[in-house]
DNA sequence: TATCATGA
């Protein structure tokens, strides 16, 4: 018999089934099936194939055989070496495919019985899901498009004299599709605001939160990261909230307060990033939505899809049954600007330009360098001297970060952390705690939301002093010295390198990151542009050329298996 | 084959 149990965050399926994942690359990880929910019949084939070649690749590796196609392959036949045993392995490997191919179908027909995944007819193939995630892919997808569909109140005043109004409390002149953007607000029940860093999204949002003020409408506003809530909170000047918070969320039984039985209250609701919103929270959240409320979506399409499954921002404006404005005028770094320009040509997946030879002001640099130590290298020189010095900076400045795609490795963030904090702030005596030490000066980031100390995850500040004797360390975050007692280090980390990930939402004067083919993983079209976008005055990547090609040709990690697109349009044409 | 991460 097979069962679903629950261990921490995973959910495993008997061991067999274990076994079977593994054999066939099918991994059960975070309450889903490989990856994603949705996962259709023909990409598991892909990934048992995969496996399979795998398999093939390390057989012939471990009898030092190489697999056709690879350069050594190559190289050893052109030399005359005969590899007899090629064809047999190959063909049991085939049989094995069918073998393990046959084990999977019956693996998920036996779940299908116990009720643990759902399988659905989907245009000529099936999609496999854990039942939560295809409870709550239907649910999104029924009540947008609900939603959409009820009627609401229109503004019974000029909205141009209320935009024009809001201009000049704000004082500033808005773009004709900024102000476009503000008007639908008023005129559509779901919107999709979209646009790259600099495009007005914050101020937009206010002048909207502004006028249904004036209009006595209640607004709520919310986004997935405490940071982005309180970033929201002190441009509008008005209280906005995670959205784990807006729902009352209870940690202790993992349950929401808002739902059905209790919707939020409120005339609109604002989200902001809302492209870090995942399937799951989605869900939860739309549950609470009363069908009077307007839904104003605000993010960028662009940046990184959340790492929990859905890429729900993607989806809504892909379906085209989601009001969209995109903003694409940029205010913020001029025209001229190589970081700019190139973040454009990486969304349209073309190659990058570089700065003529020997241009000394440029605000984008590609440094080439293969060889991970040489990287390395490089990285420190550029942080202890080469920027600081062409940006007159401190090399202890806050204004320079450097980002890394992963931790592990020699230009990983850990080690570079190690590193830089050798090099950046040597001699102070430091705190240790476990394997890290904590010293006076030190550039360190908090990694959890503090609402007492009002710091937030993803918030950097510089060790102002260390108590040896207490064991207290003092940081100044944006003006403000909070204390840390000894029990409190875990909410800190040191931040001379943060991962791609943590910078998102975050900007800085300088960034400087590698890029190398080891990260293939990593190597997405959305993590090489949202690390460029960082950066205000200078972005150097150090890495080589391949690596840069992979990350922005590779804009895989777009196309999940959700179906909410396609559920979407599915869902609109049925009703007609 | 193995990476990123939020929330109370």
């Amino acid at each position: 018999m097979l069962k679903l149990l629950k261990k921490g965050n995973t959910v495993e399926i008997n061991k067999r089934a274990i076994c079977l994942t593994k054999e066939a690359g099918l991994e059960v990880r975070g309450d889903f099936i490989v990856g994603t929910p949705g996962e259709t019949w023909e990409s598991l084939e892909k990934t048992v194939r995969f496996t399979i070649d795998m398999k093939l690749d390390y057989a012939h590796f471990n009898k030092f055989t190489p697999f056709p196609g690879t350069e050594l392959y190559e190289k050893l036949t052109e030399q005359g070496h005969v590899f007899s045993f090629q064809k047999d392995l190959e063909q049991n490997c085939m049989k094995e495919l069918e073998v393990e191919k046959e084990k999977i179908k019956q693996t998920i027909e036996e779940l299908k019985k116990q009720k643990a995944v759902v399988i659905e007819d989907f245009d000529s193939d099936k999609a496999v899901y854990l039942p939560f995630f295809h409870k709550a892919q239907e649910q999104v997808v029924q009540t947008i498009h609900r939603l959409g569909a009820f009627p609401f109140l229109t503004p019974d005043f000029n909205l141009d004299q209320a935009v024009s109004d809001e201009e000049e409390e704000l004082s500033l002149q808005f773009s004709s599709k900024q102000k476009l953007a503000v008007k639908e607000c008023f005129q559509k029940k779901i919107l999709v605001i979209t646009g790259g860093p600099g495009t007005g999204k914050t101020t937009i949002i206010k002048a909207v939160v502004g006028i249904f003020h004036k209009w006595g409408k209640d607004v709520l506003l919310a986004a997935p990261t405490g940071r982005a809530a309180k970033r929201l909170s002190e441009t509008t000047h008005r209280e906005a909230k995670t959205i784990h918070r807006i729902l009352e969320y209870n940690p202790k039984l993992g349950t929401f307060r808002r739902g059905e039985n209790c919707p939020l209250s409120g005339d609109a609701l604002i989200i902001d990033e809302f492209s870090m919103v995942d399937l799951p929270l989605m869900y939860y959240l739309i549950k609470a939505v009363p069908s009077w409320m307007r839904l104003i979506l605000v993010g960028d399409k662009d940046q990184l899809p959340s790492v929990g499954p859905g890429n729900l921002l993607h989806d809504f404006i892909e379906s085209q049954r989601v009001e969209v404005v995109r903003l694409d005028e940029i205010f913020r770094q001029e025209k001229d600007s190589l970081i700019v320009v190139n973040a454009h040509r990486i969304n349209r997946g073309d190659s990058l330009i570089y700065p003529p030879k020997g241009e000394k002001n440029a605000d984008f640099y590609f440094i080439r360098q293969d060889d991970e130590q040489k990287v390395f290298k490089t990285i420190m020189n550029l942080c202890t001297s080469r920027i600081p010095e062409k940006l007159s900076l401190q090399p202890l400045s806050p204004q320079i970060q450097v980002i890394s795609p992963m931790y592990r490795g020699l230009v990983g963030v850990d080690n570079l952390n190690k590193e830089l904090q050798q090099r950046l702030n040597p001699n102070q005596e430091g705190l240790k705690f476990g394997n890290r030490e904590i010293r006076e000066h030190d550039k360190v980031m908090q990694v959890r939301n503090n609402y007492e100390k009002e710091v937030f995850n993803g918030d950097i500040g510089m060790v102002a002093y260390v108590d040896r004797n207490s064991y207290r360390v003092g940081v100044e975050f944006y003006g403000r010295t909070l204390v840390y007692e000894r029990d409190e280090m875990d909410d800190i980390t040191i931040a001379y390198a943060v991962s791609v990930h943590k910078s998102q939402g975050s900007e800085y004067q300088a960034v400087v990151m590698p890029l190398l083919t080891q990260h293939y993983i990593m190597l997405q079209r959305n993590l090489f542009y949202t690390a460029l976008t960082r950066a205000r005055k200078l972005s150097v990547i150090v890495g080589s050329y391949k690596a840069l090609y992979i990350a922005i040709k590779n804009d895989k990690p777009v196309k999940r298996n959700c179906l909410v697109k396609e559920k979407l349009i599915k869902i609109s044409r049925d009703q007609k």
